[in-house]
DNA sequence: AGGTTATATAACGAATTTGTTATATGAAAG
DNA sequence: CTTTCATATAACAAATTCGTTATATAACCT
């Protein structure tokens, strides 16, 4: 059971058509903040802020491999289940730029 | 299957304390828009605010009786499976002032 | 008609959001 | 050690949100 103002907040987190579709880009996997950032067509420090807010929901965990990061959801957190069940339901987004769905480097 | 652009603006909707405690109560069944009025520490025209936006969500359906107006969750709507999966998962709210289940008038 | 009650709208201000550009940090590579 | 690449932070502007008070509308009651 989620309280009102724990559940509200996630949701607002939620609530922003790029933030849902790099959560959607990650229900694959994990991801490196670059294919975000090569994903939208916003600029690197937006990205970093969605991401950033993500973080701070607890919905995301990042692994810092050399210079990269690379984000995923957390299965630890107790709105992973909503978040998944979300993202079930979320059609597939087609990117509008050349990304690939994580970095090679 | 939800698009990205509609999920997330139901969800920005519903990333709301008082807009989630709102729905919450309407789990129960109709809800006079008066109840709500009573319920909330916020003026009554903001209250109309936030019915106004669940409305546009396609989320609420209403029915003029008299002067009242009862609010209900739109079963038909695309996200209504959602919204009550979200509601069944969320705290019952311990309403701080006194308010009537629906006003009784 | 005139008053009361329920709800909606308008106008406004403070706070938040979301983007930008410029700059800082941290790790890698020459 | 300087440059380069990936990411984060700071400072700022435009747009949106969410509250307020004042006013309008709609229905009901004498």
């Amino acid at each position: 059971m989620y309280a009102v103002e724990e559940l509200s907040k996630v949701l607002k987190v939620l609530g922003d058509p790029t933030r849902l579709t790099m959560l959607k880009q990650m229900e694959a996997g994990e991801q490196c903040a670059c294919s975000f950032v090569d994903c939208f067509d916003i600029s690197q420090p937006a990205i970093s802020r969605h991401l950033k807010m993500l973080r701070q929901a607890g919905l995301l965990l990042e692994r810092r491999d050399k210079q990269w990061i690379h984000y995923r959801l957390n299965e630890t957190s107790p709105f992973y289940p909503l978040v998944t069940e979300l993202l079930a339901n979320l059609e597939t987004v087609e990117p509008s730029c050349d990304c690939e769905p994580d970095c090679t480097m």
